[in-house]
DNA sequence: AGAAACATGTAAAATGTTACATGATTGT
DNA sequence: ACAATCATGTAACATTTTACATGTTTCT
């Protein structure tokens, strides 16, 4: 159940695209990795001070760069297997007593599923057309392959929420 | 980002729907919540000590049973906010990162989720049976709602696993 | 009787977030 | 100068899982 590895996994992947600060890191995470992943500063700095003890990170200054050995660990890292956290649906959770929760409670819960959805196909749209432009980047394809799991996701969740709605009123 | 009142909710629930052991109330929640909850032994005796003491469930020899206030404190739980566990998805990490971790070894992990979305709608279609069997079920509606999320995602996942594949191979 | 499954509980270890302390840099 | 943002780090707290210890019940 060791997160560790998927921390270093984050940490080194995003300097194997530039190296950068560990505020900047964050930041980066949030805003690139944010909708598959997180890491907060408590995880962060620790990470990035083990990481140059072991010679995978160079701090030129206050950025932090990636070394060969670390290319070489993330290659490592990225072949382990997938470490799987426990499903924990609070929606779901919810839905699923109902019949406590009430009919209306659940059509209300299921149209702020519904909404929340449609703004992540906003956002992802967005997302979507930078990457597009970025005709250059050699990491585009496998970006375009995330923003489609999430597109293909929200895309779902908001089909699913409407007909749950439907189903509700009968 | 407290989940106590998230476990509370699980376990008052369960209870709502029929008294069992601390022993019974783990496989249940694996059975038949699993595909979107989980807690562990860890959590679920700790838990049903504290509600015993406020007298929101009771033990009738070793069965657990939920009293009149647990089910108006699971009425207030329902209603609370959900709380949201921060993403973290390896698959989607590992794909992000896909220039390093290589093509193949990507098309890999993407046949394997495809592989797992289908067994999962394998897995929630015998489910679907079963529930669709239970006429008299006041709680049926709300089944088939949660039903009907693992199923839409399962689906969604399998198709843009199919595409992926195929993004890849360009 | 012996094995397997049922049942309870807790301590230790790991994980992770939040909040705070502290200071440097940048823009106005 | 002052405010905002950038930047680093850590300690306290909460959460969870895992592993272990310990029995009971049921089945063969």
């Amino acid at each position: 159940m060791s997160r560790r590895p998927q921390t270093e996994i984050a940490v080194l992947g995003a300097l194997s695209i530039e190296p950068m600060t560990g505020y900047a890191l964050r930041a980066a995470i949030i805003s690139t990795l944010g909708h598959f992943w997180s890491e907060s500063f408590g995880q962060i700095y620790p990470t990035l001070a083990r990481l140059e003890a072991d010679g995978d990170v160079r701090k030129d200054g206050r950025q932090f760069a990636i070394t060969p050995a670390g290319r070489e660990r993330l290659r490592n890292l990225l072949g382990e297997p997938i470490e799987r956290t426990p499903p924990r649906n609070g929606l779901l959770l919810r839905l699923f007593f109902g019949r406590t929760l009430g009919r209306e409670a659940c059509a209300d819960l299921l149209r702020t599923a519904h909404t929340e959805a449609l703004a992540t196909l906003e956002t992802l749209a967005a997302i979507r057309a930078e990457v597009d432009a970025e005709d250059e980047n050699p990491d585009r394809p496998y970006f375009l392959l995330t923003l489609a799991a999430g597109e293909a996701s929200a895309r779902a969740q908001a089909e699913w929420a409407t007909s749950a709605i439907a189903a509700l009123r009968d």
